[in-house]
DNA sequence: GTCATGTGCTTCGGATTCGAAGCAACTGCC
DNA sequence: GGCAGTTGCTTCGAATCCGAAGCACATGAC
């Protein structure tokens, strides 16, 4: 109870800072600079990204909160703040009637594509104006494997085991 | 066609996402672990964290924000929140009438002693667990190297107030 | 067919965030 | 001493986020 040391060493926590550390200021720039660029949240920037980069522009929300890290409550806001801006539409889907379907526009695509380049050139200086080529595959590599991990691993795993307890089962 | 194309490969691109996913992913996780354990977010434990490590349980205002990345506001906020609860104390410094001085209490220290074996266990669980030793030390390394060059080099948001050039408008 | 359960998305309420503006104290210069 | 510009922090308003609850359709059991 008192005790448990911290089976973390210095490098571990040194790795975990860094990891931290890195995104969040990084993410705050690119957020800036999105915001200057064309007026979008990340969140917006990665949909019409992830919805750009789709064959045919479109997706379902589900995909979409699948691929972005985002609640569902949180990507239903986004999706209308975006459509109202005309960036994207929706509609029911096809095949399931409560399905909705997310499709880019034209503006959309055009927003994006004014975005792009100062998002490209923000990355070049902050993030890989300091690494090699070789470290940029090696990051790629690591932090690919880990975030495999993490999207395989249930949240209720040994580390994170917990739900709410209300007493009877459920 | 007329816009600059992408020079961004896919091994950076790789890179990129991996870092943003992986680090999302990894923050969402602690935040519920770290809500479930201890009621705290992921700033306030930052925050005690921060404050616990220092050789008196205390820092000034400006050096807890810029430790952790958040704004003065955001700081301010989440200080009122903590001595609310009683984790920290806030008084003003000595030296300088302006400054805040929070220190951490007894009681915030048991919070951060509650929290932490989870907190590290979730770590080993979800980050170390796929990773080598040496793969970690070079996560280290590398992020590290973007996380320092990220925190000089560019206009930063938080640090807000510049220094203006005379002689011109702004 | 009908009911029970599951799934997809939205709505709702509350918490947290930020930037801008505001106040107070410090510093340097005269 | 007094003024002007800086710096440290807080307050304010608005935006964004999440989880829980709710609604509507889908699917499976009977």
């Amino acid at each position: 109870m008192t005790s448990t040391p911290p089976p973390l060493d210095a490098t571990q926590l040194g790795a975990y800072f860094a990891l931290i550390e890195a995104s969040s200021l990084l993410k705050h720039s690119v957020e800036q600079q999105l915001r200057d660029a064309g007026d979008l949240s990340y969140v917006q920037f990665q949909l019409l990204a992830t919805l750009g980069d789709a064959p045919t522009g479109s997706r379902r929300m589900t995909d979409l909160a699948d691929g972005v890290v985002y609640s569902r409550s949180g990507l239903t806001y986004q999706a209308q703040t975006l459509e109202k801006r005309g960036l994207v539409t929706r509609s029911q889907s096809a095949d399931d009637e409560r399905g909705v379907t997310v499709t880019i526009t034209d503006e959309g695509r055009a927003v994006l594509a004014e975005v792009f380049p100062g998002h490209v050139g923000l990355l070049d200086d902050l993030l890989f104006a300091p690494l090699s080529r070789a470290d940029v595959e090696t990051l790629a590599d690591i932090l690919g494997r880990a975030r495999d991990h993490m999207r395989q691993t249930p949240p209720r795993s040994a580390g994170a085991r917990r739900r709410k307890k209300a007493g009877a089962e459920n």
